[in-house]
DNA sequence: GATTTGGTTCCAAATATTGAAACCAAGTTT
DNA sequence: AAACTTGGTTTCAATATTTGGAACCAAATC
């Protein structure tokens, strides 16, 4: 604690708060929030009215509680929408689960933290909102490697300093040193894996995708079983797994808005 | 223009920049912000810097244009999951598709608009991420007008106020004072009905959701084509249709969080 | 009837926001 | 090549907002 945590004033301050109901994860009472939140009453009481007022965040009368209000639900569909990323790279996905047969996630990386923003399961076709938009550890995960390592220097600093380094299992890194060993190789070999570090018998592939081949703007996962398949078994997909990788991200780079001049 | 449209400070004027970003439906630059919004170039920058900081907006170097963030998605991940409304619905709202054979919405309301949080299509069974998020309009969908008809008169009045009332079709309702009466007869009837009011050929029936059996919480439609099928056939799922809203409504005011003392 | 708990309002002091104007870096035009 | 755009960033004093201690209110509890 203590760190200063560059924090962009009032919005910044409203948005914690928001984070914070975020991460309760059910609908909390002003008190609760009080108790968690480092402000004053008056002060925490104020910004909750205004998030209401503006549909950030909803109350419900009956049981007193604030919860994250159905504004957000609209401005993600629009996020998603308008992202050069998970609509560009949608069909690619269908394309890969549907060749491999295994599940295939795409996600971003946001502040250290791996998030999900499509995924794709052979079995059940369409993976729906409930899904995506689920946040993951960078740290041990295969597309939290795979998008850290090629990272530019200050933004691989900075996120190398947001992990946990938990050890999930016993093959998790948990260690920047460590970490940062790993980063290099999957920087050289443009390939990254989890060898169950997350969770007991979940292993997969990933590799990054590079906007324009240069700047890396997310990454592509193949996931499994040890039941069902193994680490060489995955490795078989690498082919296709790189090729999708890449032909998302020249996609888009190329992807402008249709409105050009 | 030239309305005041309570500003709710400084984190109100940044969210009305998300809102902007969000409707122009790509991303943007800079200088295309400055047009649209009536901030001062300083000021309209340092928003963009704090709402970037905090991922809220992400920036592309390359095309130099500024697109919502995924911190939202992540947050309406979170909204959908906690709220009372959606997950509760989800089984629901499966089990009624399955039976009609039609298309089911759920929505919410938020200005005046309509919210789609759920949708379930008979053919594709679960519906994606890119479609719950939409919004339409209020006056003239189902249940837009089985929400408002169902709302306390103060908010009912705002909403009515909120409305474009433009003639989509021949049977649009095109006035607040039309709108009005059709509302009061929905509210003793308990369903209302799209009759084309919104696009040619698209007709549903829908039936709002009352939390506890008092508060509207949302709306629950039947949605169909005229091709396929009629009012007349959409009103045999009546049933079917209010006792799922009721069941709904009744499920979502128990539903205490876990965390219950 | 007194006391606690949960929530809301007041107000002066502290702080953040504001925006005109200056500035800078790249491209264009002349 | 000099002058002039266009697009973006920074400065700084004036101004408006936020801040939070404390008072206040209502409802439940002792």
């Amino acid at each position: 604690m203590s760190k200063p945590a560059r924090s962009d004033g009032t919005v910044g301050k409203a948005l914690e708060i928001l984070d914070l109901v975020a991460s309760l994860g059910r609908p909390v009472r002003f008190t609760e929030l009080l108790e968690q939140s480092d402000h004053p009453k008056a002060t925490l009481y104020r910004f909750l009215q205004t998030l209401t007022n503006q549909n950030m965040l909803s109350y419900d009368p009956d049981t007193q509680t604030y919860a994250l209000g159905v504004r957000l639900v609209r401005l993600a569909h629009a996020a998603w929408a308008q992202s050069s990323l998970a609509p560009v790279a949608r069909p690619f996905i269908d394309a890969l689960a549907q060749e491999t047969g295994e599940t295939v996630h795409l996600a971003q990386m946001e502040g250290g933290q791996v998030l999900y923003v499509d995924k794709r399961n052979a079995a059940n076709p369409v993976e729906m909102f409930s899904q995506a938009g689920k946040v993951g550890p960078g740290y041990c995960t295969g597309v939290g490697k795979a998008i850290m390592a090629f990272m530019p220097q200050d933004a691989q600093d900075r996120a190398l300093s947001q992990q946990a380094y938990y050890a999930y299992t016993g093959n998790t890194l948990s260690s920047a040193e460590r970490l940062r060993g790993e980063l290099e190789e999957i920087r050289a070999d443009g390939i990254s894996y989890d060898r169950e570090e997350h969770e007991p018998g979940i292993i997969c592939i990933a590799a990054p995708i590079l906007s324009g081949g240069r700047r890396v703007i997310g990454a592509l996962s193949i996931t499994t079983t040890t039941t069902r398949n193994s680490l060489d078994g995955l490795n078989t997909f690498r082919p296709a797994l790189t090729k999708t990788a890449k032909a998302i991200g020249t996609e888009a780079a190329n992807w402008q808005f249709p409105t050009q001049n």
